[in-house]
RNA sequence: GCCAAGGUAGCUUAGAGGCGAAGCGGUGGACUGCAGAUCCACUACACGUGAGUUCAAAUCUCACCCUUGGCUCCA
């Protein structure tokens, strides 16, 4: 079973879906005014594991994510730029979601926008109004805190605490706390309501894409740990002001902050980092290793050291895959026993299934293996199923690597368990969203030419002519190709 | 001030009453023509400080020190 920390009761609780074996959640987009900064990546890498990871355990998962694409900040953008605030907020979406691509977060099964939502937006603030947790002024329509008795209760925060923070306090408004379900304003974008033009406040698209999409309770909202206060505030005495349903939401996830060099990450500090500048620097397997080295509500700190470390960490599992299928390639004296082995990928035993269909062919050595293998399975699901902890998982997965590959260097692995070693990693690299059977990346020709001039370089070594291979070997390392002997 | 999260080896991080963790880095060894990869050993007396509870404390309690974040723009 999985256990999930609650961020509204502080605790860790047992996962338990509302329709049997289905998931619906929701994660809270960006407001696409800018490009997206690698602190979104961390957030939306974390939720993209988290989904795979409830498919791996058979849940039907509907992962939905609004995008903000009305918002002050866009169109102060906008007129900066001297563009249409529409246009801006296509631009950033259209590159927003191109590195999403980038970075393998494809779990999201539908993007709402703000914009193509003000019929359920307006309806939420007409029933908000006619419940009487709303009113109008001539700056425009404010939900009434005072009618809610337990906001704050996921940021535990006292109502009284708040209001002398306020700067521009409008005067129109009941409680300095009070927050805009509607916008009165003149200048476009503007939309009809029955209130006059306008635009929705920040928090009401987001309850009203949920009552939508997933209904007025949901099992997981998602976000980054900023998001608490108020949004996520707002948005529960929003929606169960409008449904009479409490609670909104049945766990609560928060994705802790990502800093750059111990500092907080801002465009005043300079050290803003979008995810395109990222790219440009580092693989982006290279980074989600580095956001799943940490746990995902713990800070991480962004820096050139600690990617550093973790395109070395990645590169050894990814040295391991390589060598078993050297292994398997080499070896083709043994039969292949594939056929037999079950897709299933549960913690099946593997071994019990083997000693049942063909005990004759197993040796002790294998045995042995294929006990490691779902010992390290289970280690690896009990990590995951304790609140997706991917930094335990991970060493799970090394602890591992470190049997395997000294069961390779002594000669003790057989070809079908190696096969079963294989599956197992490939299996982890979908649930954390890697390919460890990378590709090479170069084009055919170019791996024919490597192949002539490893041959050759063969020809040369049987000769012990080592000064010549070794050129070879070191020219070829300047052009970024990596020539190990076995 | 209020509300949180932390301080674990050189670095990055797990763990949360008993069996000393993982990766990275460094040093030495095995293997190798050399290198790389891999393995082994060391680095290593790991848990901020001081008390307390307990047969037993990184883990629970209290106090203190320090760091970071949030407190109506925020992933």
């Amino acid at each position: 079973m999985i256990k999930i920390y609650n961020t509204m009761t502080q605790k860790k609780e047992i996962f338990k879906a509302m329709h049997e074996n289905r998931v619906k959640l929701f994660v809270c987009g960006p407001t696409v005014y800018d490009d997206s900064h690698i602190g979104h990546a961390r957030t939306y890498i974390s939720f993209d594991v988290i989904a795979r990871y409830f498919k791996y355990r058979n849940f039907s998962v509907f992962y939905l994510q609004n995008i903000t694409d009305i918002d002050d900040k866009i169109i102060k953008r906008a007129l900066q730029l001297g563009v249409e605030p529409v246009e801006l907020a296509r631009k950033f979406e259209r590159r927003y979601l191109e590195d999403m691509h980038l970075l393998g977060v494809e779990n999201v099964n539908f993007y709402a926008r703000a914009t193509e939502h003000l019929p359920e937006i307006i309806k939420q603030i007409e029933t908000l109004i006619d419940k009487g947790f709303a009113y109008e002024t001539e700056t425009g329509v404010y939900f009434d805190e005072s009618r809610v008795e337990d906001f704050g209760k996921l940021s535990r925060r006292n109502v009284e605490d708040l209001t002398v923070h306020r700067v521009n306090l409008d005067k129109t408004k009941r409680n300095p706390g009070d927050f805009a379900l509607w916008k009165k304003r003149d200048e476009k974008p503007v939309w009809d309501s029955p209130w006059g033009l306008g635009r929705p406040g920040w928090h009401i698209e987001d309850t009203a894409i949920t009552e939508e999409y997933l209904g007025p309770r949901y099992d997981i909202h998602g976000g980054g740990l900023d998001l608490i206060f108020p949004h996520h505030e707002a948005e529960i005495a929003q929606m169960e002001a409008v449904s009479g349903e409490k609670p909104m939401v049945r766990y609560w996830m928060h994705t802790g902050f990502l800093n750059v060099s111990g500092e907080k990450m801002s465009k005043s500090l300079g050290n803003f980092i979008t995810i395109r500048d990222l790219l440009k620097e580092y693989e982006p397997e290279v980074f989600r290793f580095f956001v799943l080295s940490t746990h995902y509500r713990s800070p991480i700190d962004f820096s050139e050291s600690a990617l550093e470390q973790s395109k070395n960490s990645l590169e050894r599992i990814y040295k391991l895959v390589e060598t078993i299928n050297e292994r398997i390639k080499a070896d083709i004296s043994q039969p292949n026993q594939e056929d037999d082995i079950s897709q299933k990928n549960q913690e099946d035993d593997i071994s019990q299934k083997n000693q049942k269909d063909d005990i004759s062919q197993l040796n002790q050595k294998d045995v042995d293996y294929n006990n490691k293998l779902r010992d390290a399975k289970n280690k690896f699901l009990k990590a995951m199923d304790n609140d997706f902890n991917t930094p335990d998982a991970l060493s799970v997965i090394f602890n591992f690597i470190r049997d395997i590959n000294r069961g390779i260097n002594n000669g003790d692995i057989s070809k079908n368990v190696l096969i079963e070693v294989k599956k197992f990693l490939m299996e982890v690299g979908d649930i954390l969203g890697f390919d460890f059977s990378r590709k090479t990346g170069a084009d055919d020709k170019t791996t024919d030419l490597v192949e002539v001039m490893v041959e050759i370089r063969e020809k040369l070594r049987e000769r012990k002519d080592w000064e010549l291979s070794d050129l070879i070997r070191s020219k070829l390392r300047d052009l970024d190709i990596i020539l190990e002997d076995k």
